[in-house]
RNA sequence: GCCCCCAUCGUCUAGAGGCCUAGGACGCCACCCUUUCAAGGUGGAGAUCACCGGUUCGAAUCCGGUUGGGGGUACCA
């Protein structure tokens, strides 16, 4: 407990994702943090829904955004309705699109106390204000040209068949604040224009909704990214027009790209979802997250998400951006990945393995893959060879390719079908890896084959692959029969070769 | 352009004036283990703490400037 809030107010935090995409790298980790934050300081974390984008917002993203939240872990105390239910919480509806009228009441006291005003300008005009500061290079704002119309002009400008933006009169002041994480900021708004609160089709524009919606909402500290910092002055000067209480701000770095500009989905993946179907633990994921712009200060690094939440202090987050680093990600993917019982492996590895492959078959080819693994989808490949039909596997390699450096097809062809002998000879009870092993080595031993040069290709032969699980116990999850079978497609593949020189 | 933020190994970071001839992790290299690939073990290379000034007996740590990087500057969020 270390976080004071504004007026001594209990501490809320919110998540406000915009629907207008898929979970992002970004929004999932400043979600952590302020969940983190909630649960540090024993808080409220409320989860908004910022859908006034209608354009570009959809029912589809909004969902994958929940369900990839929930998938790392992170639940809200308050949030919008799931599945047709309630809303979570009294103070909603927590999705801007059923805040309308809320929206409204607000511009109409700005607009009555004067603090916005009517702005007839088109897009057109405006650009043209624009192009023409540019020229003279001066910085691009607002003119203030709709500023002090009279009712006269506006009813003349209204029968043009003009409709109104509303634009918020930016007093030109200093703005100064704390933020939890860089400390003294100070920007001078008389640098800014009046910006749109309000569009002329009647749609409220993010600034705005944001600073109205944590006031309603009593957010006590808006955690964001740091691409929101030049935007905070704007949202002061907005809630003192308001007559709000100040939250306290905290801008987290941001995530990068490996050439250190923001993390974006053309440079990087960046759909949360992404990483879920390509076999990342959400655990994995949130620890690689948490540490990316945080540490606990101890050399441990591995921590569930209740110990990251003892731990985590919004004040000790960086400064600076953090390049999402993909191979520390596999890393600690791999780390959890061993850490799981060989049934909760297989558990996870079900979604990424085809049907053929029963959950005994499953359960026991584990042991075998676990260490080999870094993502769950990896597996796919690595259990393969026990679904192909054998013909398959045989298609994978060429006769040459059995073949060692130090001998021919004829002597490999003979080895193999004297491992193939020692190996029918078994019952299929006995077919374990030990005795398997020590059979193959004892051939490899009469024919006077170094091991690596005999295993190599009963390897290709059983497996269809040069990179395989562990060989032995790879032949007895086939069994002897299937076993047997392959390398004789095997050794049939070195004679055809040798009849056809 | 203007405004704001930032700056420790390639990357993520420890470091809150002396404990730092800068520690850990990922990655990389070597060796060991070994039926392949991994995993594991051991060791190694890798940072004049961006630069320049200042404060101080003493600075990676405080201050100023420079440079570099990033973000913002929408009737997007």
């Amino acid at each position: 407990m270390s976080l004071t809030s504004p007026d001594g107010r209990p501490i809320r935090v919110r998540m406000a994702p915009s629907p207008t995409g898929p979970l992002h790298i970004g929004t999932a980790r400043t979600s952590l943090y302020n969940f983190l934050t909630a649960r540090h300081e024993a808080g409220t974390f409320v989860l908004r829904i910022e859908d006034t984008d209608t354009a570009r917002s959809t029912e589809a993203y909004e969902r994958d955004i929940i369900e990839s939240l929930h998938w790392l872990g992170i639940s809200w105390d308050e949030g919008p309705q799931v599945a047709g239910g309630a809303d979570v919480g009294e103070l909603g509806p927590y999705r801007q699109s059923q805040r309308m009228e809320r929206y409204a009441r607000e511009a109409d006291r700005l607009l009555a106390s004067g603090a916005a005003y009517r702005c007839y300008c088109t897009a057109e005009e405006l650009e043209a204000v624009r192009r023409e500061q540019d020229a003279a290079r001066q910085p691009p704002r607002y003119n203030g040209r709709c500023r002090s119309l009279t009712d006269a002009e506006r009813v003349a400008l209204e029968a043009e068949g003009r409709r109104a933006a509303i634009r918020f009169h930016v007093p030109a002041e200093t703005i100064r604040f704390h933020d939890l994480i860089r400390g003294a900021v100070e920007f001078d708004n008389g640098l800014l224009g009046d910006f749109v609160i309000v569009r002329a089709d009647g749609m409220p524009l993010y600034h705005f909704v944001v600073v109205i919606d944590d006031e309603a909402m009593a957010i006590t500290h808006v955690i964001r990214g740091e691409d929101h910092l030049s935007n905070t002055p704007k949202h002061i000067a907005l809630i003192r027009a308001l007559g709000y209480r100040e939250p306290f701000f905290g801008h987290i770095p941001l995530i990068l790209n490996p050439d250190r500009s923001k993390m974006s989905k053309r440079k990087s993946q960046t759909a949360m979802s992404a990483y879920r179907d390509l076999g990342y633990l959400p655990e994995a994921m949130v620890n690689f997250l948490a540490f990316l712009g945080w540490s606990p200060g101890t050399e441990e690094e591995i921590f569930t998400l209740d110990e990251l939440a003892k731990r985590f202090e919004i004040e000790k987050v960086h400064k600076a951006g953090a390049v999402f680093d993909a191979e520390r990600l596999d890393h600690l993917n791999g780390v959890y990945i061993r850490a799981l019982t060989d049934e909760q492996l297989a558990l996870r590895l079900r979604p990424f393995i085809p049907d053929a492959l029963d959950d005994g078959s499953l359960l026991r080819i584990v042991p075998l893959v676990k260490e080999r693994l870094v993502r769950l989808a990896d597996a796919r490949e690595l259990v393969a060879f026990l679904v192909e039909r054998d013909a398959e596997v045989a298609a994978r390699y060429d006769a040459e390719e059995l073949v060692p450096k130090r001998a021919d097809a004829e002597g490999t062809a003979a080895a193999l079908a004297q491992a193939r002998a020692a190996l029918e000879a078994l019952d299929p009870a006995d077919f374990s890896a030990e005795v398997i092993e020590a059979r193959c080595r004892t051939a490899a031993d009469e024919l006077g084959w170094k091991a690596g040069d005999f295993f190599r290709p009963l390897r290709l032969a059983v497996t269809g692959r040069a990179v395989s699980p562990p060989l032995f116990g790879s032949m007895e999850l086939l069994g002897r029969d299937v076993t047997v079978a392959r390398i004789d497609a095997a050794v049939d593949k070195l004679r055809q070769r040798a009849v056809a020189r």
